[in-house]
DNA sequence: CGGGAAAACTTGTCAGTGGCAAGATTGCGC
DNA sequence: GCGCAATCTTGCCACTGACAAGTTTTCCCG
């Protein structure tokens, strides 16, 4: 279809960045090559450099699509915070390879404008499911709740990723994390 | 004092150790360069790969001093889950160059001895922590109380450590977290 | 239609890095 | 004091990211 015109590629900014997702999740994102990502798409060395300018900003372009990910995710589970929280442990798993390079700032440019605009509408997913939730009578402190539901969740996730909790805890994520999940909603 | 000796440097490797650490701080555990910390020793570039044969195997041993670390802290903070989740954050902020080294397994030898003898040390002062915690009447579920312990902690610590808090949670970490943290205790 | 400018990509190069091999130096035990 | 092992150095190779300059293609404007 498009592989036969030696330059102009035609969507080679997009080939380059699924290269790079599949790169980071087999080798991490800090190991990350342009090399490798240019091998992988059949361009010269130089080619990422021109769509990207620079490694910090493919991982940049990476970290925003993630984020606009995440999202999508979290307002599909709208309105309930234990399944919100769910999904972001699953995002975590299954999306490995976008959430690593998320949460690893000094990869990329953090002050991008994409990038901050995808990252709010993730932060307004997330606080608008722990505003939804019932308060029981109690007053609501929505700051102090969403930070502890996003801390929770992050924390399992992250600690699931890194191979840091014991066996016991199993190998389904979800409902490992649903069990730890709760413990917030007691 | 010792410094005139060109060979036997008689400290290199706890010199390296050291310089380590430091490089961790200021450039991140991906980014730390063996050359960078001969420099840093006045030794020549070779001479860290005698000591620890590979850059993985140094950061093994950043990793295996920082979990041993990190469960004294606990274990001084013994009794009290509320300031053991304290404490834990504290560490993390500051000495976040051995945090963003022990929950980067990808990036050492997760597998060796000493390592996985400190990371028990430390997962034993956390879960001992929550098994002092009285349960006001209910069942206790140690496993998963730690498990939401320790995932709330740390998932506080890697955001507040990646920059991803928003701006309204302040600068002092320790009441941060505490607040944070008193959710789960409710 | 055609010509020039811009976009897309290549080739070449440079400094820096990790890891290996081989050599030099030192201290330690016998 | 002598050999030997531990410690450190020098030299090298393949790889990487970044930059500069050149080449090819597309596209737009006349």
């Amino acid at each position: 279809m498009t592989d036969t015109r030696a330059y102009h590629h035609g969507d080679l900014r997009r080939t380059l960045l699924a290269a790079a997702l599949e790169a980071v999740g087999e080798v991490g994102p800090a190991a990350l090559s342009l090399r490798d990502l240019a091998r992988r798409a059949g361009v010269s060395h130089a080619a990422p450099a021109h769509h990207f300018g620079d490694k910090a900003c493919l991982l940049t372009a990476l970290a925003a699509q993630g984020f606009d990910l995440l999202a999508q995710t979290l307002t599909e589970a709208d309105g309930d915070l234990l399944e919100a929280g769910v999904a972001y442990v699953d995002f975590a798993v299954t999306h490995r390879a976008y959430f690593e390079v998320m949460f690893r700032p000094e990869l990329y440019r953090a002050d991008d404008a994409e990038l901050t605009a995808a990252r709010g509408r993730a932060g307004a997913a997330l606080r608008s499911g722990v505003a939804a939730l019932p308060t029981g009578g109690a007053p609501a402190d929505t700051d102090r709740d969403s930070l502890a539901a996003w801390s929770i969740a992050h924390g399992f996730a992250t600690l699931w990723l890194a191979g840091a909790l014991p066996d016991r805890v199993g190998d389904n994520p979800r409902e490992a994390a649903r069990a730890v999940l709760r413990r917030l909603s007691t």
